[in-house]
DNA sequence: CGAGTTTGACCCGCGC
DNA sequence: GCGCGGGTCAAACTCG
C-alpha cells in the first residue's frame, strides 16, 4: 500500500438499508424528504453543512458503501479546455482516485430527493438487469465536484437508490438561506443579553 | 437568455 | 484481442 487506503470494495455494492441518507432535513418548506427514510441520530450535520467531511469521524458515521476507487478524470476535476478536443479525453479520463462514496435507499415517488444542494444532470444510461435507467448528476457549485447517481430498484420500483460520490466543499445553499436570517436575529437579540431560558 | 435536461456518441475498464 | 457495460461528453433542446 502506498499510503493510500484501500477499502475493500463490495463486489456488487449491496443495497443496504440506510442508516442515513445525506439529504438534509431543512426547515425549508420547499424540501420534500422521502417518505421512508431513517435518520442517523449522531450525524454531524454541522460538519456536513459546512462542507467538511462527515465520513469517518467516528465509528457510527461510516458510509453505507465505501467504494474503493471511483473513476474520476484528472483526480476529480475534469474540464476540457477546448470542448472539441476529444483527444485530451484520452488517457486523462478515468484516473483512479479514492473518493468517499455511499449509497442509500429511499422509498419515494420522486426520483430526485431534495437534499438542499443543486444538481445538474449530465447523463442517463440504461442499466443491465434493470427496467429503470440510471441518472447521473453533478453538483452545480463551481468548485464542487460531488456526483450522485440515482436509480430505481428493479425489484421494487418504489425504492430509489441514490449513490453519492465525493464530499461537498461548500455549505448547503438552502440551509444557509434558511439559517442566515435566523442567525442574524439571534445575534441581534444576543446584543441585549437576552437569554432563552425555559 | 441563461440554466438545466435529453440523448446519442464516445471512451475506458474488465472479463472472457 | 474483443465485446460488453458503465460513465461522461457535448450539441440540441426545453423551460422559466
Amino acid at each position: 500500500m502506498d499510503g493510500q487506503e484501500t477499502i475493500p470494495p463490495p463486489a456488487v455494492p449491496p443495497l443496504l438499508s440506510p442508516p442515513t441518507p445525506p439529504f438534509l432535513p431543512t426547515p425549508s418548506s420547499s424540501l420534500h424528504p422521502p417518505l421512508d427514510t431513517q435518520m442517523i441520530p449522531d450525524i454531524d450535520w454541522v460538519s456536513l453543512l459546512s462542507g467538511q467531511s462527515f465520513l469517518g469521524h467516528d465509528d457510527h458515521s461510516k458510509p453505507i458503501i465505501e467504494a474503493p476507487s471511483s473513476m474520476t478524470p484528472n483526480g476529480g476535476d475534469h474540464q476540457t479546455e477546448n470542448g472539441n478536443n476529444k483527444e485530451k479525453r484520452k488517457g486523462c479520463r478515468f484516473k483512479k482516485t479514492i473518493r468517499p462514496r455511499f449509497a442509500f435507499q429511499t422509498r419515494s415517488a420522486d426520483d430526485i430527493l431534495d437534499d438542499g444542494y443543486r444538481w445538474r444532470k449530465y447523463g442517463q444510461k440504461a442499466v443491465k438487469n434493470s427496467n429503470y435507467p440510471r441518472s447521473y448528476y453533478r453538483c452545480t457549485h463551481p468548485t464542487c465536484n460531488v456526483k450522485k447517481q440515482v436509480q430505481r430498484l428493479a425489484k421494487d420500483s418504489s425504492i430509489v437508490v441514490t449513490t453519492y460520490e465525493g464530499i461537498h466543499n461548500h455549505p448547503c445553499e438552502k440551509i444557509m438561506e434558511t439559517l442566515t436570517p435566523l442567525l442574524k436575529q439571534m445575534q441581534f437579540l444576543s446584543r441585549f443579553n437576552i437569554n432563552f431560558q425555559p
